[in-house]
DNA sequence: GATGAATGAGTGTTCATTCAT
DNA sequence: AATGAATGAACACTCATTCAT
């Protein structure tokens, strides 16, 4: 009567996490893009059927958005807080900033979310803004506050805090992007150790914008 | 068929297909992305049919390896050649690369290239391979000479060339980056200013790397 | 479970579920049709699970023709008694016949299911089938013999039955699809009074059948 | 290398006639209703693939469309004009009209279509009103015409237009209603004579309308 | 009995690719 | 060489139906 294999016991049931979706999605929408990822492939890696995705996800870019606000944007906010309340120079302050970030963002696979926005932007104006509005806003807004705590408590010097803001955006997306395409072909000797790079980013930036100029570059000496 | 007289205006190209072609598909690579630019408007674009794209080039794929050969090309012979005979500071040297980066590359169509590669680079590794062995490659070989040079006269102090030469890379790739995506979705008052972040990136660049504190930074030199 | 004292106020139904589903489907389908009404929104409607409503019918078709049996029943018994009992000349018979159905079915959301059912007919041959029997066959029988009693007493001249029997149902069966497609569509100026409508079609017919010509038309008789 | 049939050496060409889609659509929207035809079934109804139907019309509901004009909206100037350039009483003109009415539209697959507007107007408030501005308004216009023509000559008595049209609609769409859903199950025995019901209807009509009570019925010629 | 999470076949539409002309 | 009509494999999304709880 039923010649085909005997069906998968009506897999998993309980709430099939939409949480396993978010993860499956990131990981994909990272590898492949945007327009390249099929929601079924989504739901294959997340264990269960086209038809479920839909059950939590109205579309497949309400996913996107739903893996952008889960992986970053959300995180924004306790971020926010935690550097508000750091206690240490501002020059620390930035190091932790910049080392925290990659421990948090750049190298897990949330990382792969910017470089993604960064790609598929120009066709998908709507997601840009999301990313705009929920993401580059508030992290602009972060940075510019850690900048000025600085200025205000005579650290640095005055800045142009435009410029500077992007002096220290500038490596975060530069590491982002080479890690997600180049980087992946790359031999291994010519591989960037990540790490390396953001201190010594961070020790360039510090030495131009602090007031003395005695600031000391590499973890060593905090007196 | 046609025997009115004075040979119609429009007897523009001839065999000048696939370059025509090739640029059309830059462009539109470069503004919409691989997956997403249509074969059709590609050939629209050159004036020709659909059909007559598949004469050139055997599929879409092949069309973008050929695009990003072709416009990956020579440049850097002349550029390392003209660099190689520059005379003054190291410094100055740096500045000039970074300026002349821009005008030639940076502001130019051609800077789509390395946005598609960045964006494209995991969904076509070959492409990746060819891009790194054409461009990144000299291209480091290049930095480096620049940077060693002002090694050699004294003028910087010993370098972690490695760092170093990706301390030049990353302001650029980031500036073509978000040229070429979320700068074009932000409001005009976001807009970065490249020859300005450019010139600071410079700045604490060389004020890192020099040995005598006093270089002077930007144009005047506060005191 | 709930030991809340004075027993929830939305005790409500109890065991009423499979006719509150088939009120639910008549309404849906005789607005939406069948293959655009959602088995959920029936269950919805019905303030159940989409589940509970395959509990009762196995499968959406059922559904269907339950609704249709369920809405087609006796009412012709009675009428066809009430209509036997009629006491009037046979003019005043068909008047009043066609204004009793208009009121009792004609106007009522029973007149959805004559809609529906000529909709769909020809997907549903065994509902037509069904229909016909049920419904068709009888309501000719009727009104067959509405118009034979006319013919009988002399007031009416000899007819062909058949025909005069469609010019019946003809003006009926026009205005339940006017109402219940285009009607709903068209702007307010263009409304058809149904009952002016009806009162015109049986002054024609009646004018058309009545042996005497002095038959008067509406109710006055216009001079 | 190919083990698959040799493939149909692809199929016609020169110009696939959009007729033929039409043709094939009118077919088979008016057989199953609009939502349950499947495009790839016109397209292989037509003989061509699902992608070539794209080619002329770009949806589904601009296909729905092209088929009412063709079929319906497209003749009713043509109507119009010929109607208008009636010579005879008019009386013999409303016969007329009924007879040409029938046999250009009402016996042909075209009646189709007024079954299906009115089957799914609801589901289609875009396509009603087309309906209703493409053929219903104009159909209007055209019979109070026809009848103010009577009216005029003093052939018929003042009448009450909105009325007398819905008169003579009514039994056009009875008889396309009956004849595509409960027509195509009624056993043959209990079919319905199109021809006879009409004349019968419009010698029903007539009567009532015309001035002369002498007006005959039938064809007989009237003296 | 009742639920609602899960399924998967099915639909309209797109687009790279082919090929007769 | 060049065309553009034709194709068909995809893909996002829907919805009737199932079944473990």
């Amino acid at each position: 009567m039923s010649p085909s294999p005997p069906a998968p016991p009506r897999q998993r049931r309980k709430q099939a996490r939409p949480g396993e979706l978010l993860d499956a999605a990131l990981a994909l929408f990272v590898e492949k893009g945007f327009a390249a990822t099929r929601v079924e492939e989504v739901a294959a890696r997340a264990g269960v059927s086209k038809g479920t995705l839909f059950l939590y996800f109205p579309s497949k870019e309400e996913l996107f958005k739903a893996v952008v606000r889960e992986n970053i944007a959300g995180r924004l906010d306790e971020w926010n807080q935690e550097l508000g309340e750091f206690q240490g120079t501002s020059a620390e302050l930035v190091r932790y900033g910049l080392h925290s970030w990659w421990e948090r963002i750049g190298m897990t696979p949330a990382s792969g979310i910017t470089k993604l926005i960064m790609s598929e932007a120009r066709n998908f104006p709507e997601l840009a803004a999301f990313y705009e509005q929920e993401v580059i806003e508030p992290g602009d807004r972060l940075l510019r506050r850690l900048l000025q705590r600085g200025v205000d408590s005579g650290e640095f010097r005055p800045l142009d805090l435009d410029l500077a803001v992007y002096s220290l955006i500038a490596p975060m997306i530069f590491l982002l992007m080479w890690k997600h395409s180049l980087g992946v072909c790359l031999p291994s000797d010519k591989q960037l150790d990540p790490v390396a790079f953001l201190d010594n980013q961070a020790d360039l930036l510090l030495r131009g914008m602090c007031r003395h100029q005695g600031e000391p570059k590499g973890k060593p000496a905090p007196r």
